[in-house]
DNA sequence: CCTCACTAAGTACAGCGTACGTAGTAGTCA
DNA sequence: TGACTACTACGTACGCTGTACTTAGTGAGG
């Protein structure tokens, strides 16, 4: 027979290698090293069976001896990268290690910049989600706060550093699959919004845009964006 | 010949009707309409150029009169939905203010349950989202900072919000492609986490989740980081 | 009235996820 | 040892996707 029956299944529950029959060819962690190269080169949306199976150097539908759906594939690749976490030893100074844990993270999306997509709380408790969310908790052990609370921050600093790099990131990747360049893209969006602001509809927007001309230092905005994040959790003010 | 050249093209920017053939059986806002309408019922996923074509009552190619690429359909796609904003008198409580828009978003994405997933800077510029954001800079009015803080302040209630907003849905919305139901994918995952945390790998983690039992009310959780935003951008502390 | 830009629709193609069937392999047990 | 059986590997096939291209017909402008 075909698949076993429609049973919930965490890809991390199920072994690696089971008992009985031929050793698998490759490991968990080369089929997820696959993936994240095609995703890496070619785009999230180039992340096929059919491409990652020929990455590997195997059939298609070999893959699903890995993988029971494309769904887990996603699974592995964030877990994957999120191995690249590094992590140290808790200086003491919980905002000054909350910011790096921050910065870490944006140099992880910039590496990959598909992760953004893919990043979902369901995925949260990956064998390198849960060591990464350790160290988090383990950084604000000089908080005092219940964990509620420090599970809040957490949640809060990547939230704002997953939005903010997915709103950097966003024209650039979406520019891989329209056929013209970011430059013309933009062009033509300025274009239309000059045109609407020249209406005289929206005054404010209007004021804003000629308040901040030229373009916004995004790295900028995150860390201003951070550190009212952690104000808002500090003690101390 | 076909299509015309590959040139950037905003779409809001070409003319619903133009001047020379039959005029076109449908509107743009019915074409959303009916995408909306699908993504609603079956998900997003189920919008495709044949469904809403199919919904309109039209021949598939015909969609392409209307929207040159599928990208566009959801851009058309989340402007409409953007309509459905409602806007106020500004009351002079700019936090006040902010925490009705905040809620009335939330109300919206729970309205359209694959509206966090197309929420993009990238549409930030369609004709509601431009009225949507206006009415946010009146209610900051009284709030005394420039355009810029004002505008970082909108990104970061949107953004937290849609943040929340997509944890609180993903499982849900996550489970209309798998063969089996929320609870079933809840507790298969809930055993594999807890089975972790029993390995003493994780002692904050499980101290976290020892400490906080039960289910987490996520609208309080949305509420308590609203006001701490709104904290970090108010002078008056 | 003629012209031609436009709308509408059909056909076709390359690519996708994956259900299913088959062949071969290697641990387990009689 | 041989038989059994769970497992790996993989080819074929199906229904679905976005959309390039073609053809036919419509109606306003010159």
């Amino acid at each position: 027979m075909a698949g076993r029956a429609a049973e919930p299944e965490v890809i991390w529950a199920r072994p690696e290698r089971a008992g009985r029959g031929p050793r698998p060819a490759y490991r968990r962690a080369d089929v997820a090293a696959a993936a994240v190269g095609i995703a890496d080169r070619d785009g999230l949306d180039a992340v096929s069976m059919r491409h990652v199976a020929a990455e590997l150097g195997c059939g298609t539908m070999s893959l699903y001896n890995y993988v029971p759906r494309k769904e887990d594939l996603y699974e592995l690749m964030v877990d994957a990268v999120s191995g690249e976490h590094e992590l140290w030893e808790p200086s003491g100074d919980w905002r000054a290690d909350m910011l790096r844990v921050a910065h870490q993270t944006r140099a992880l999306m910039h590496r990959h910049p598909w992760l953004p997509r893919l990043m979902s709380p369901v995925y949260g408790f990956s064998p390198n989600a849960l060591r990464y969310l350790e160290h988090c908790l383990a950084c604000l052990d000089p908080l005092e706060a219940p964990y509620g609370t420090k599970m809040e921050l957490v949640a809060m600093v990547n939230g704002v550093v997953t939005t903010y790099v997915a709103n950097e990131l966003a024209t650039a990747e979406r520019t891989r699959s329209l056929p013209w360049s970011q430059e013309q893209e933009d062009a033509a969006r300025t274009a239309y919004l000059a045109g609407r602001l020249a209406s005289g509809a929206y005054p404010r927007m209007a004021a804003a845009f000629a308040q901040d001309a030229g373009p916004i230092d995004l790295e900028a905005v995150l860390e201003r964006a951070l550190t009212r994040v952690l104000d808002a959790f500090d003690p101390g003010r």
